[in-house]
DNA sequence: AAATATACTTAGCAATACAAAGTATTTAGA
DNA sequence: TCTAAATACTTTGTATTGCTAAGTATATTT
C-alpha cells in the first residue's frame, strides 16, 4: 500500500541519481540498473522500463549523450552515456532543488512532533 | 527549468505533509495552504488547485475526514478536515518510505563527490 | 464602489514510475 | 549439448499527481 506513496516520492529523484552517477564515468544502461540498486538502496530497484525511458529524456534535453562502445569479449557493442557539460550544470541545480525540499520536509516533519500531545480536533 | 525538477520531487510528498499538519488540530484548506508555506517554505507554496485536490485524495483513502464549522463572524461555514487513526497510520508508513529514500539520495549524492575528479568518461 | 483577500470547486494538461511484453546475446548449469 | 538464467536494449500503455486556469461566492480594505 506504502509502495504508492514510494513510487511519487522517487519522481524527480531518479534523474537525479542518474545524472550523479555518470559524473564518474560513462556507463551503460544495465549497469546504472546495478549501481543503483546497490548504491542507493533497495528502494531504487529500477525495472529496465524505468530506467531507459530516463535516459532517452535526459539524452533529448541533451543532459546526457550517447555512444555504442565494442565491449570485450562480446560481440554485440553497448550504449553507453556520457555527461555533457549542461548535464553537469543542471545536476547542480537539481541538487540545490532537492535540498530545498528535504529541508522543508524536515523542518515541518520534526517541527510538529512536538506539539503533538493532547490537542482538540 | 528547474521549476520541471522542482514539481515531480515534490510528488508524493504534499500528502504527507498535509497529513502532518492535520496531527496537530484540524484545519481547512485556505489554512493549509498558508501553513504549508509558512513552515514548509515558499518552495511549498500551493496553489488551491493542488490542494484541494490533495484533500479530497485523502479523504477518499480515508485519511483524512471532513466536517463542515461555522466560523466566528462569517456567514458561510468552513470545511475543516481532521485526521483518521488510519491517517496516523499511514502518515507513519510516509515518512519511513521519505526516510529511505532520502537516505538513498544522500548517499549516492554525497558518496561520488569524491571520485568525481579526473576520470576517463 | 472597487480591489484584494478569503474560501471552495472543477476541468484539463504534462510529466513520470512502473508493468508488461518483445527481441537478442551471453553465461552457467544439468 | 540443451536449457535456464543473466545480460542488454526497446516500446506500449496505465495510473498518479502537481499545476494552470477558470469559475463561484463572501469578506475586508481602500
Amino acid at each position: 500500500m506504502q509502495e504508492k506513496y514510494e513510487r511519487q516520492m522517487k519522481k524527480g529523484v531518479l534523474d537525479m541519481l542518474v545524472l550523479q552517477l555518470l559524473m564518474v564515468e560513462k556507463k551503460y544502461g544495465y549497469q546504472l540498473i546495478m549501481e543503483l540498486r546497490e548504491k542507493a538502496g533497495d528502494i531504487f530497484g529500477l525495472k529496465e522500463g524505468t530506467l531507459y525511458p530516463i535516459l532517452y529524456r535526459l539524452e533529448e534535453e541533451e543532459l546526457v549523450e550517447s555512444r555504442w562502445f565494442e565491449a570485450e569479449n562480446k560481440q554485440i557493442p553497448r550504449k553507453y552515456y556520457l555527461m555533457t557539460d549542461k548535464g553537469r550544470q543542471t545536476l547542480a541545480e537539481m541538487y540545490q532543488s532537492w535540498r530545498q525540499i528535504a529541508e522543508g520536509v524536515e523542518r515541518l516533519m520534526n517541527r510538529e512532533k512536538n506539539e503533538e500531545a493532547g490537542k482538540d480536533n
